[in-house]
DNA sequence: CTTATATTTGCCAAATAACGTCAAGACGAA
DNA sequence: TTCGTCTTGACGTTATTTGGCAAATATAAG
């Protein structure tokens, strides 16, 4: 699994020299669940992303963003053609907006 | 849902008319089932597209792009920055594989 | 309209994947 | 060693995904 955005998490706490165990008990998670995330053995969910941010004092979207990047990693990390199946669906989402805002 | 990858099929599928039925059969799934993958209800596993393409008489790998990019699209379309998270990875494959082939 | 075929939908049970916690272990600092 | 922190594996629970059935809705032909 991808740690894109579990490295980052790790990063920021060391920074802060908060320990892992303040982060988890105001996520009002285990540890070890916490512990798994910045491994990136588990998801951090969307709305614990933003808390996590908060108290870590980053930007909340960058921190989103790594977590999506995550996901998205380790959908096609192991496709031959990873970066043409980005490139089609950064054109699909081209087309999509374009259609929204009928141009 | 997302159906770039259904939407080829159905379009592959009726230029050579071709029922469901037949398809489905060939995969050993109900028709439901395939309408479903046609509609993006459903999502076909990735053996049964090197079938389809073979069936439908399509590039295997042009297939498997769709499909994957339909698993991609449905993960981040929602998000409002999605394009950037699409670079985030992209940029991430490409640091990936520096490291791999030692650079 | 009536019949036959094709496609689509809703719902269910089984299968799979993801989850959080506990308990045990590893590691470093004092 | 002892303390606090971090990590890991196993386990039971919950959520998501899956395929099939049956019924509903098209579509086509007579």
């Amino acid at each position: 699994m991808s740690t894109i955005f579990g490295n980052k998490l790790k990063t920021l706490r060391e920074g802060k020299q908060i320990p892992q165990r303040q982060l988890a008990s105001t996520l009002e998670i285990d540890t070890a669940t916490y512990c798994k995330i910045e491994k990136g053995d588990r998801r951090a969910k969307r709305e614990q992303v933003a808390i996590l941010a908060d108290l870590l004092q980053t930007d909340t979207k960058e921190l989103l963003r790594l977590w999506s990047a995550d996901k998205v990693y380790d959908l096609i990390a192991d496709e031959e053609e990873a970066t043409q199946i980005l490139n089609l669906v950064a054109e699909n989402i081209v087309n999509y907006k374009r259609q929204k805002t009928k141009i």
